[in-house]
DNA sequence: ATCTATTTATAACT
DNA sequence: TAGTTATAAATAGAT
């Protein structure tokens, strides 16, 4: 494939070998990894350059290939004794049942329904309308839950504020009776702060409550009155 | 490089996918062994199949090549020498793959959820919604190609029986020429059954072509008419 | 397995 | 060494 038909033999110019090297070789790689995710298959390619530089691909470990490899082919003339024996089933028996495991778990996930009857489908169907009900349930409970809490510490602060809007008006009262109020009267600074304070709690209480409608805080309007009249 | 460009993506179908590993695999080997000689490189290739078949290819021996790459990697000493040790270790991580897949499976089928945040939840949902639309596609699109090939099987019979129903009569009358016809001058014991015989497959064949509402048959009326008049 | 339209890899060249 | 292009080879989809 190129501008001329070529015959497979050693190229003899060093500098084409090594172009054509280069070429070739990433073409190999490219395309053992293709194989391997096209067919799902396990590859492994080591190739050493004539100038014995290595280049190598391998889909998982080369480790675990190559070990692979060495087992299968030690079966044919070296009978393992009954340890060995005993694991190399366990590990073809799991090994099936990953892989059976891995058929449902893509039909589930909507991939290869081919080769499945109608009768099949129509029960991969119906659980995944039950499994669908039942995370949107979950789901649902975990979001009503969260906002349930977060409701609940929205009314914490809320009453920690009136508590501190009451225990600051008490103390501005007393200042006021040392006489001190008559440089600051309407105590502006001190109270424009508290009053920022308490309107940025406010603002993140309020949409929680919306969102839960809960109708039994009749409270709701007195910080807001608080705030204006401090 | 084929009638069509593909995405490198597992193929889901298991006939395709086997087809192509067959032909790529061929390939594969086939650029190494070109690799290999025109390059003058060691080349070597492991390949396992999706159903754990072995292909291998390799310019010298796998052997020294796998040993060569090991005295590279300088991991040679600490592969396991006992074969046992091996496969123990190999069950151990299958064991693993397999009991991640499992937990995978079983938030899929809708149980064992708690432990999720709202957005993996969400994802799920997601994920399940597509493959309730995907399974339900492949469905009906079954069950709509099994009614297009009962109706043409019905098709063809409604025709088989016409040409039964006008060669009967035919028959009928070259016997009432020949003067067999004056002792049953309506013919009507034969004829009586025959009109029983394609009514049932009237029956039959009507509400298929009712499921596919197919307008261009113009030839509906006719054996009815045919029934009536013999 | 075989065929062929098309894509992809790459030989020769820059 | 990297980029371009004409052509050979591989192969996807069909039979």
């Amino acid at each position: 494939m190129g501008r001329g038909k070529i015959v497979i033999r050693r190229i003899d110019d060093t500098t084409s070998r090594q172009v054509t090297f280069s070429k070739r070789r990433n073409g190999l790689l490219k395309k053992a990894k293709e194989l391997g995710i096209l067919c799902d298959a396990e590859v492994g390619v080591i190739i050493y350059s004539s100038t014995n530089k290595l280049y190598d691909f391998s889909t998982t470990s080369m480790k675990s290939i190559i070990e692979r490899y060495n087992k299968s082919k030690e079966e044919h003339h070296q009978l393992a004794n009954s340890s060995s024996e005993f694991w190399q089933r366990e590990a073809a028996m799991l090994r099936q049942q990953l892989q059976n495991l891995q058929e449902n778990h893509r039909q589930m996930m909507g991939e290869e329904l081919s080769g499945l009857s109608v009768k099949e489908l129509q029960t991969m169907e119906t659980q995944l309308e039950m499994s669908l009900r039942g995370v949107r349930m979950k789901k649902d409970q975990m979001l009503v839950d969260e906002i349930q809490e977060l409701s609940q510490k929205g009314n914490l602060l809320h009453q920690e504020n009136v508590e501190l809007v009451n225990l600051t008006r008490q103390e501005n009262m007393e200042l006021c009776k040392k006489g001190f109020g008559t440089r600051d009267p309407n105590g502006a600074k001190r109270n424009g702060f508290l009053s920022n304070n308490l309107s940025l709690v406010e603002d993140l209480h309020a949409p929680v409550e919306l969102q839960l409608c809960q109708p039994q805080q009749s409270n709701h309007e007195t910080p807001t009155r608080a705030t204006k009249l401090g």
